[in-house]
DNA sequence: CACCGTTGTAACCATTATAGTTATATCTAA
DNA sequence: TTAGATATAACTATAATGGTTACAACGGTG
C-alpha cells in the first residue's frame, strides 16, 4: 500500500530541530540533518509556515517556532503536512449500484467506521507534543 | 496526501454481498454492484481467498465465506488487502544524519509513537465485524 | 466429449502522488 | 551593491492505483 508521505515524518524532524537548537538554522542545514535537498525542506516549512507553526524570516535566514514545544502535537504537525482535499484517510469507492441493498448502503455506514478508526489514529497523534519527542533524545 | 486504497472498500463490499445473499454469486454480479470491472473484483477476491476469508468454485463460479460474519473484522479485511510489506502505515524519510543529535534519535523515537498511532486505528476496526455493518443495511 | 460460462492471471495503460532537482526571482543585512 | 538566504515554478523518475484486454484453465450440462 501506499504509505503515508515522509513530508510528515520530515516536519516533525525540522520542528524537532529548531526546538533543540539555541541558534537559528538555515534550510540547508536542517537539509543536511535531514538528509536531503533543501527546496524539499523549504516546501515541508512552507507547509509549516501556512499552519501558523513556524516563522521564517526570508532574506537572513533563520526559523522560529510560534508555539512552544508542549504546544505542538503530532496531529498539529500531520494536519499541516498531509493536506487532502476532504482530510479523509480511507477511500471509499464510488458510484456503486443504487439499484442493491448493499451498494445502497455501503458508502454511509461504512464511511462512518472509517471516521470513527481515522479519528483514534488522531488522537493518540494529539497526545504526543513535539517537547515529549525531545526529552526522549540521548 | 495519498489515501487508502478503495480496494479496502470494494472488498468489504463484496464481503457484505456474499453475507446478505442467499444463493452464490459470480465475480460479474459483484463487479455490477459494485460497479467496476470484473477483475478488479477477481483480484480482491484472490487476496481474500489467500487471507482465508473466502473461498471461490472456479469453473462453475460462486463464492463462500470460511468465517460467521460475526469472525469478521474491519481490521481483518483490512490486513487480508491492503498487503504492505511491513505493514506500516507511517514511513518515516531515511537515513538522517547520524552526527546531529536530531538525525541520530528521530527514527526510533517517531517510530515508537506512530506505531502507537495506527494500532488505535486497528483496535478501532477490529471492534466492528462484518454483521455489524450489514445489520445497518436498510 | 464438446461447449459455455466462469475463475485465474499476466500484461498493459492512464492517472496521480511523491521526492528530488534545476533555475530563477526576491528579500535582508552588512 | 553584494552575499547569502528564502520562495516558488517547472521538470523528472519512480511507484501505486484502478481499469482494461487477452487468454489459459476449470467444471457442470447437454
Amino acid at each position: 500500500m501506499k504509505q503515508i508521505s515522509t513530508r510528515f515524518s520530515m516536519a516533525v524532524h525540522i520542528l524537532s530541530l529548531i526546538a533543540v537548537s539555541s541558534n537559528e538554522l538555515t534550510g540547508d542545514f536542517i537539509a543536511g540533518s535531514v538528509n536531503t535537498n533543501p527546496v524539499v525542506i523549504r516546501r515541508i516549512m512552507g507547509m509549516l509556515k501556512k499552519a501558523g507553526l513556524l516563522e521564517v524570516r526570508p532574506g537572513v535566514g533563520g526559523a522560529a517556532l510560534l508555539k512552544t514545544p508542549e504546544d505542538i502535537t503530532l496531529l498539529d504537525v500531520y494536519r499541516a503536512v498531509n493536506v487532502i482535499d476532504d482530510s479523509q484517510l480511507f477511500r471509499v469507492h464510488e458510484d456503486p449500484n443504487e439499484n442493491c441493498q448493499v451498494g445502497r448502503n455501503i458508502e454511509m455506514v461504512l464511511q462512518s467506521e472509517l471516521s470513527e478508526a481515522q479519528s483514534a489514529m488522531e488522537l493518540r497523534l494529539a497526545q504526543t507534543n513535539l517537547s515529549n519527542l525531545i526529552s526522549r533524545f540521548e
